[in-house]
DNA sequence: GAAAAAAAGATCAAAATAATTCATAAATAT
DNA sequence: ATATTTATGAATTATTTTGATCTTTTTTTC
């Protein structure tokens, strides 16, 4: 994949990493990208500048000195209630008597916990899930694997293999990049088998839930293409990356955080 | 010797030892990471710069101004419970390299708190171990089925499939009957299918870890014989009720709370 | 209390990583 | 097309990290 690549998209492939490792190191960085150390370095310099992460040596960590600036933490509060809406129009898709594949993430960690209340059954790769299911009507099938901390997720072999003897009519799937002509994309290699697996057990709707920020963004490894997709749950920041005639194309349907079925 | 990690993913991990146990000692790192006293001196001597961490003799406590358990530091091995107790003489069973299957209840979660700091694959249905594994050195990997939310565990088909590809060398297994004559049992069928089946899957020794209230205590759904057990860790409420014959003709070896070996 | 053991500090050499400089290739602009 | 900026990698030099050795300090043991 080395060869279609600009420098942007690097960085922006580096900053997808970093935000969900919390740290990236020089050397892994350029053989995943296959390019030479000196190039990351310079890379993770300019991020640094852009205040992303933090340089150390080997490597970078995130930055999360958040109790400085003041319209950081305004902005999160608004992010979050944002993704609060996009989970409730994503789970008005969901009915009782659903079996409803669900993906690791924070964005679909909140669809379940707003689909608390419904009779259905959830199968999900997202530990965190187990917290909502204490006060929930819905059952909940984990499927197994190695436990990634970093997203409170599992992923590998077992899971993969329990998901063969699974069907489900509807799935719910964050991810890190959604894009017309890159498709759905994850910064992990692990999750975006994950994902991909789940997308081909789900015989009915598949349901995308992304914050407007993942909207033409492309991440390292893919999961899907859009044509796959019968949802795209999102909010209004990504009206201008949307063209209808493209979405109708791929025939995704769009729908906005706040709005119901 | 840079196998994969990064000055920054040490100290990354101290933090996280430190935070969770209150205290760190400079030779437990230097094992754990492989590298000299020297190094984890240095990487302390930072940390202590930064204000995470107070510097001690031979190795660091958590800085009392941290919101999180403050009595923790140095009376840790103290005002432990009697549960927590037989937890670390289980865990003292455990070595390095170990693939160790673990059930689930509140006896065999505080085995898995105590296995912190080993580096060690555990497996198991206790979907709380994601809490302490946020903050562990051992890997974890979850076996998939259906979740009870009142034990906090996964139960079922799925996991009992993927078990079926797994080995493990060792096994600590709780249950809520202990008895000569029944051997262990538990009172909910689809966790006593679990654990048998645990037991099934581990070709080393098998540790059963109760407290004394279990002992003599027949419960429901058998899941073993007790000459397929190798230890017995409790604690001394049940000196009267297990004779040694009894224990030798079974085979099983007994060890006490708070004895390591 | 003194002796022994363990841990910390100091100094130095080796290894790994980073910074600097320079040259080449690609992309953009004129 | 030519010039100019930008991106990349090679080679060299600096810096940081790490571990070994020796000395000093603290803790433990008797």
């Amino acid at each position: 994949m080395s060869s279609g690549q600009i420098p942007a998209d690097r960085k922006k492939l580096i900053t997808g990493q970093i935000r969900a490792q919390g740290i990236v190191r020089v050397n892994e960085l350029s053989d995943l990208f296959s390019v030479s150390v000196l190039t990351i370095r310079r890379d993770l310099d300019q991020l640094e500048k852009q205040g992303i992460l933090e340089r150390t040596h080997g490597g970078a960590i995130l930055r999360q000195n958040m109790p400085i600036e003041p319209m950081f933490s305004q902005k999160e509060q608004e992010n979050k209630t944002e993704k609060d809406l996009i989970a409730i129009t994503a789970a008005s898709l969901i009915e009782d008597g659903d079996m409803v594949i669900i993906n690791s993430g924070s964005t679909t960690q909140a669809v379940i916990e707003a689909l608390k209340n419904k009779k259905i059954t959830i199968i999900t790769n997202n530990i965190g899930a187990a917290l909502v299911a204490d006060e929930a009507v819905f059952d909940l099938i984990f499927i197994g694997g190695s436990y990634r901390p970093q997203s409170h997720s599992v992923t590998g072999d077992i899971g993969l293999q329990a998901l063969d003897r699974i069907y489900a009519n509807k799935a719910v799937i964050g991810v890190d990049g959604f894009s017309f002509t890159y498709g759905l994309t994850t910064p992990i290699m692990q999750e975006a088998e994950m994902t991909r697996k789940m997308i081909g057990k789900t015989v009915g709707s598949i349901i995308v839930a992304v914050d407007s920020s993942k909207v033409g963004v492309v991440s390292n490894f893919k999961t899907a293409d859009l044509d796959r997709i019968n949802y795209l749950v999102t909010d209004h920041g990504a009206d201008h990356l949307l063209s209808e005639e493209e979405l109708h194309h791929a025939g995704v349907e769009l729908l906005f955080a706040g709005e119901q079925i």
